[in-house]
DNA sequence: ATACTATTTGAACGCCCGTTCAAATTTCAA
DNA sequence: TTGAAATTTGAACGGGCGTTCAAATAGTAT
């Protein structure tokens, strides 16, 4: 055949990453990533240095194709509400049919520190990529002010979170998910007449933390994981 | 000191959910949740079975939490806007201030069969609250009209994420963030004269899907989580 | 056919980690 | 103080799994 190398490669990057989404990195095993390709596990090292190596590729293979998207989207003249509909749209689709759920849900602390940060400043483009977006359509006034920031985790949270709800067998098909979260996601963003009521007992700090870096450090801090070793912070 | 069994089980179950959460499930190991309370691993086979217990007992001891919360808002004789308000903001907070983090991010599929029916089970109340208040304010016409189903799980995703990139010690305290994903969160479901533009390419399937269950059966499927064993589905 | 490389095999190693358990220690009531 | 129950200790076992490797096989050009 053809190109055995490359193609055995992403056959195993596959196989690997179904197994990701099911059991996690830790869960899943060397073997079953291999038996479901009817390989002997011992094989796949041929092919990877290891497991690390594996998840490290279903990253780079995840970042880009939604990186590419997300560049041709930025490089067109479509007005801020038009881009973000087909970034969440394609999104979306991309995830669910292409990337079968895979995306954004693996794990990230099993890579190795010289991995971890390279895909955390490629998911952070993506951050900022959004933002842009939607700094845009608020300086435009399409939409209104607020919080490009937490804004933007509020669309990626709403959309990553998809594959563990969504059935590949179920009546509501990718695009119809598509078109409902772009939907309902922009129609919030919209410059609005609505009444904003604040509702229940009064709020501290109401709405705009700044635009700016949540925190202090200047730093990349991908897709806002806490990419540092230390965060302790008990549980329950 | 007082009572030392449930205490210290409690202690257990934070040290727990904090491992859990940060190497997920396989990747966290007894030891590693012994040590941080200075006990021995060994001893905490006194108080729990075994691994998965502690995980099971873990998310029980969340949902206690958020289902009281739900029940409490439902309760009220508030317009669903202020339902869903209070949920959103309170959901948050709780995740944030009282369970650090933990919640539903928490593995389901180490879980044995038992305990996974009841886990699931509780997430499906859970699921059907949210979407109730929606459905409820879609009938009273304060609400535009929409799956509730999908944009309950675009509330939920957005919510659930935050865990993801949320810092602590970062600028934006939790009352500020509840703050702004409930006004966002909101303002897309309001009975709008907005323009609903469909943006680029024409869309085959635009909104609507059934309000009712995606799929053809009525059992729960909690979260949407796939509990099955099945649904094989190859990625990248 | 031959020889050289690319790929696969299967078995083995070694470590990590969940679990067990008997003995040691602490707690506390009488 | 005494003794029984509650709790903790520390060591050991055993299985699972990532990884290695030498040998076997398939592929390909000459």
């Amino acid at each position: 055949m053809a190109r055995p190398q490359r193609d055995t490669r992403v056959e195993i990057l596959k196989s690997a990453a179904a197994a990701f989404r099911r059991r996690g990195y830790h869960g899943a095993t060397v073997e079953e990533i291999a038996t479901a390709l009817d390989m002997n596990k011992g094989n796949l090292y041929y092919y990877f240095r290891n497991k690390e190596e594996i998840l490290y590729a279903c990253h780079q293979y995840s970042l880009d194709i939604l990186l590419a998207l997300l560049d041709e989207v930025l490089a067109s003249a479509d007005p801020p509400e038009v881009k973000l509909r087909r970034l969440i749209v394609s999104f979306v689709q991309t995830i669910l049919d292409e990337l079968h759920g895979t995306a954004l849900f693996m794990d990230l602390q099993p890579l190795a520190p010289a991995h971890l940060q390279k895909v955390i400043a490629r998911r952070d483009r993506f951050d900022r990529g959004i933002r842009q977006v939607l700094q845009e359509g608020m300086d435009t006034g399409v939409f209104a002010a607020g919080d490009a920031k937490l804004l933007a985790f509020a669309i990626l949270g709403a959309v990553n979170w998809i594959p563990r709800w969504f059935d590949p067998h179920g009546a509501a098909p990718s695009e119809t998910i598509a078109g409902a979260f772009a939907d309902y996601l922009i129609a919030g963003l919209r410059q609005g007449e609505g009444v904003r009521l604040q509702g229940c007992r009064p709020r501290a700090a109401g709405y705009g933390a700044p635009t700016t870096d949540t925190k202090g450090d200047g730093r990349s801090k991908g897709q806002g994981v806490r990419s540092g070793p230390k965060p302790e912070a008990r549980s329950l």
